[in-house]
DNA sequence: CACTTTTTTAGAATCGTTATAAACTAGAAA
DNA sequence: TTTCTAGTTTATAACGATTCTAAAAAAGTG
C-alpha cells in the first residue's frame, strides 16, 4: 500500500479504516471539496464498508493537522474539506452552495499593506462569491 | 429615535426590542465584530436589560439580510457578524482568535482571472490568517 | 376601541460535532 | 509466538449553536 509510509511518517498507525479513508481521499484523478457526511456517504458506497463517524472526524481532523488536508473558511451549517491543499481560492455559488476551485494562478497576486504588530501571515485565502 | 426611520423604511416594525439592538449595534465611534452571544451579552450589560436569544436571532438576520450587517465568513463554532458593512476584508488571529479589519484600500486590486458560465461576482473577501 | 398582522418569548427540537470509556489492534519486546 | 502497551476504533452520550413552535404581547390601522 502506498499510504502506509504516508502514515507511518506522520506519526499514525496506518490502521485499515486510515488506508481506506486514504483511498476514497487520495485515489482519485481530482481533488474535492466535501464535509464529513459526503466522506462517510462516499466511504459506504465507494468501498462498500461502514467506518463508524468518530472515526470519520477523528481521521479528518488527523489528516488536517498533518496538512494532507485543508479546511475551507466559509459559513455553512457544516464544515467543509479540501483534499486540494496547494494554496488556493475558491468560489462560492450561493444558489447551489457548491465551492469551486481558484487557483492562485487566477488570481492576480495579493499585496497585504497593513501589519499586526508581533504576527505574521500564515495564509490568504480569497473567497468570491457568486450570484445569478 | 434615530433608527425608527430606518426600521420603518426596511419594512421592519421600529419595536422596542429592535431599537435597542441598534443602539448596541449602531450607536458606536467604531464598527465592530461580534457573535449571538457577544451581543446577548453586551445588551444586558449596556441596556440593563434582557432580550429573547430567539429575538436576538431574529433581529440579527433581518438586519443582515437588509444589508445593516454581514456575516464573515470563517470556521468557528460560532457565526461571527460585522457592524461594518463596507466591502472589506479581514485577519484572523489564530492564536488569539480575534478578527481584525483590513480595508480594501489595504490590499492591492484583487483581480480575478476565471469566469464561471453564468455566474457574477457579488463579493470578493480576502481572510489573512495570522500567526506568531 | 376593535381587529389584523407582526413580533417576542420560553422552551423544545434539531443536528453537527466532540467527549467518553470500553473493546480492539498495531507494533515492539521478550 | 506470546506478551505487553500505547494508540485506535467504536457506539453512544453529551454538548452547544441554531432553529422551530405555538402562545402571548405589541404594533399598526381605521
Ligand atoms: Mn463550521
Ligand atoms: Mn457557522
Ligand atoms: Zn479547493
Ligand atoms: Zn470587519
Amino acid at each position: 500500500m502506498k499510504y502506509i509510509e504516508k502514515l507511518r511518517n506522520s506519526g499514525l498507525r496506518p490502521t485499515k479504516q486510515r488506508l481506506q479513508i486514504c483511498e476514497v481521499l487520495f485515489d482519485t484523478e481530482k481533488t474535492f471539496h466535501f464535509t464529513i457526511n459526503d466522506l462517510a456517504n462516499k466511504i459506504r458506497k465507494q468501498l462498500n464498508n461502514k467506518i463508524s463517524l468518530a472515526t470519520v472526524y477523528n481521521t479528518v481532523h488527523a489528516f488536517e493537522k498533518k496538512g494532507y488536508l485543508k479546511q475551507i473558511p466559509i459559513n455553512s451549517n457544516q464544515t467543509y474539506f479540501d483534499t486540494n491543499v496547494s494554496d488556493h481560492h475558491h468560489f462560492y455559488d450561493l444558489k447551489d452552495e457548491k465551492l469551486i476551485d481558484l487557483e492562485a494562478s487566477e488570481v492576480g497576486p495579493i499585496k497585504i499593506l497593513k501589519q499586526i504588530n508581533g504576527k505574521k501571515i500564515k495564509s490568504v485565502e480569497v473567497l468570491v462569491k457568486l450570484e445569478d
